[in-house]
DNA sequence: ATAAGGTTATGAAAGCCGCTCATATGAACC
DNA sequence: GGTTCATATGAGCGGCTTTCATAACCTTAT
C-alpha cells in the first residue's frame, strides 16, 4: 500500500471544508462536487492515517485535534502553490493573483482606502479580498497565511514589518470641556476622566500610549460602543471624553473639540507580511503603501 | 486550456533537478525515470507559462530568473508537505520523518554531538539530516526552508530564535607569552596582538564581542586556516594567538594555554526555526535542545 | 568524419486517480 | 413514518502521470 501523494486538490478541499464548516458548501466555494469533497477528504484522511474531521451527518462537522494542528500547514502550503502562480504571471509580466488584506477597524480607514485605490489602478488584475478583524487577529492571521498582509500597529514582534506612517492620537471632547481651558495637555490630566472607547483591544494600547498604565486604562473607560459615530455622540452629550487617531476623525467635528495632546502620542502603523515567503502580490503592495506615504510626506513637507 | 493544477510530483521534480543540476540525477533523485521528470518540467513550465529551466543537452541545466523567483516557494511548500506529513503520524502517536539540521563549523560541535545523541535515542525514526555551512549561510538556509532548524549565534534578527546555550570566549596563547604576566586581560589588552583566527565571518564577530570594531578586527588577523588543529599548532609556534570558544578547546592543550577574558565575552548560540511553520519534527529537536541546556545546567549547578 | 557515450525530448500505451452522476445512508424535525 | 437536510458510497469516464522505447542533440575520442 504505496500511499499515492496527497493532493493540492484535496488540501483545498480541506481548507474549505474547515472554513464553511460543511462539506456542501464547501464543495459550492471550489467549485466541485459534494461527492468530490468527501472523496477527496477520504483520500486524504487514508492517506495521513489520521481523522481530519469528526462528521455529523446533519450539517456541521468538527475539526480533530489532529486536523487542527494540520490545517495551518495545509493554509501555508496552499498560499505558497498561489504564490508560484504569481511569480510564474509576474515572470510573463502580468501582475494578477489573489491578495488578502488585514485591517483593523480602529485604525485609520482612510489609509486603507487611498493605499487600496492607488494598488488597484496599479494592478488592476489583483484581485483584493479584504478582512477585517482586531489587531492581535489580523497579526495571527498573517502569520497563519490566512492573509497574505495586514496593517498592524508596532512594534509587532512576530513576522516582518515595515512602518508605513504614524497617527497622532488626539482628545475628543465636548465644548465648554474643562481640559479645554488648560494651555496645554498632558498624560496625567486624562487619569481622572471618564473615557468612551471603542470595543477594541486596541483601545487600551492607545491609552496606554498617553502615559496611563493598564489598570488605569481599564478603570477609566466608562463605556464601550462599537461604532465611532457613536462615540463621538456620546461624547457630544457630555457622556465623557474619547482617544483617538487623528485620521479617524470626521471631517467636520460639529459639537465636539479635538485637543492635541502634549507631547503628542504617535501611534505607529506598519504592515506585516511573512518575510520570505510572501506573494508578489504581497510584495508590491507594501511596495504601493510605502510609495503612498512618501507621496504624502512631500506633500506636507 | 484550462490549465490542470499543478502536483507535488512536478515540484519536487523542480526542486531536485535544481538541487543535482541535472535532470538524469534528479530522477534518480526521487525514484523516478528520466523521462517522467522530463515531462513533469515541461508540463509544470507549460502550466505555469514561464520556463525554469535553460536546457542544455550537454548535462548541466541553469535555472531561469523566473525559476529562481519560483524556487524558494516551492521549497516552502514541500517543507510544509512534509510537516503535514509528520503531524499526522504524531497524532497517530509516532514520531517519524525528516528533519534538516543546520550546523555551523567554528560553533561548539560538541553541542550538536550531545543533543543529536539525545534526539535519536529519544526519536529514533526521525530521519535526521545534517548540512554544514558559516552562521549566514545556516540562517539563510532556515529561512528558505533548505533546512529545518539550524545552530546560529544570537541575536538573529531573522526568524524565531530559541537561546540553548551560551559559550565563553576565551584567549589561547602560547606559553611564555607576556598576556600570561597579567592579573586580568582584557578587551583593550588585545588590540595590539597578532591574530590566527577560523576562515569564517564568525571569526569577526568573536573579535567584536571582546570589545574590538570591525575594522580593528580585521587588521589584527594575520593568518586564517580552516581547521582549529591548524590554528592551535599556530598558536603554538609563536605565530599569533586566537580567540575560541571554551567548547572548542580540545581536553589537552599541550603547548599552549588559554586565558579567560574580563568581563568574559559570552557568545550566545539558539536554535533558529520557522516561528510557525515549523515542522513537528523541528519543535521537538528545540525542545529536546533546550531539556539538554537544563540538564546540563542542573549538572553543574 | 565518424563513432561512442553522455544528455534531454518525444510518442504511445498502461494504469491509476480524481471527478461526476446517481443513489444509499443517516439524523433531525414534523 | 416521511420529508429534508446532510454525508457516504459505487461505478464509470476521462485525464494525468508514469514507463518504455527511441529520437535528437552535444561533446569527446578515435
Amino acid at each position: 500500500m504505496k500511499a499515492a501523494h496527497m493532493n493540492l486538490s484535496q488540501l483545498e478541499s480541506f481548507v474549505a471544508v474547515a472554513d464553511t464548516g460543511s462539506f456542501t458548501e464547501a464543495a459550492y466555494a471550489i467549485n466541485l462536487t459534494q461527492s468530490a469533497v468527501s472523496h477527496a477528504l477520504a483520500a486524504l484522511e487514508n492517506e495521513l492515517g489520521v481523522t481530519l474531521l469528526e462528521r455529523n451527518r446533519k450539517g456541521l462537522v468538527a475539526i480533530t485535534n489532529a486536523g487542527e494542528k494540520i490545517l495551518p500547514h495545509v493554509r501555508a502550503l496552499l498560499t505558497q502553490a498561489e504564490a508560484i502562480a504569481q511569480e510564474a504571471k509576474m515572470a510573463a509580466g502580468m501582475a494578477v493573483g489573489k491578495l488578502r488584506v488585514g485591517n483593523t477597524l480602529c485604525l485609520c480607514p482612510g489609509l486603507l482606502a487611498s493605499v487600496l485605490t492607488h494598488f488597484q489602478r496599479q494592478y488592476p488584475d489583483i484581485e483584493v479580498i479584504l478582512f477585517e478583524g482586531t489587531m492581535q487577529e489580523v497579526a495571527l492571521w498573517v502569520e497563519e497565511s490566512i492573509i497574505d498582509v495586514g496593517f498592524v500597529p508596532l512594534p509587532a514582534d512576530r513576522s516582518d514589518n515595515t512602518l508605513i506612517t504614524t497617527d497622532e492620537l488626539v482628545v475628543v471632547v465636548a465644548p465648554g470641556h474643562p481640559l479645554l481651558g488648560q494651555a496645554a495637555v498632558g498624560g496625567d490630566d486624562l487619569n481622572d476622566q471618564n473615557f468612551i472607547m471603542a470595543k477594541s483591544e486596541c483601545s487600551f494600547q492607545m491609552m496606554e500610549m498617553t502615559g496611563m498604565d493598564s489598570e488605569q486604562a481599564h478603570r477609566a473607560i466608562r463605556y464601550q460602543a462599537s461604532d465611532s459615530a457613536t462615540i463621538l455622540a456620546m461624547v457630544r452629550e457630555g457622556l465623557g471624553i474619547t482617544l483617538l487617531p487623528r485620521m479617524m476623525l470626521p471631517a467636520n467635528l460639529d459639537g465636539v473639540v479635538a485637543i492635541r495632546l502634549d507631547p503628542p502620542p504617535q501611534l505607529p502603523i506598519g504592515l506585516a507580511i511573512r518575510s520570505q515567503t510572501a506573494s508578489p502580490a504581497a510584495k508590491l503592495f507594501t511596495q504601493t503603501a510605502l510609495a503612498w506615504t512618501q507621496a504624502q510626506g512631500s506633500h506636507s513637507g
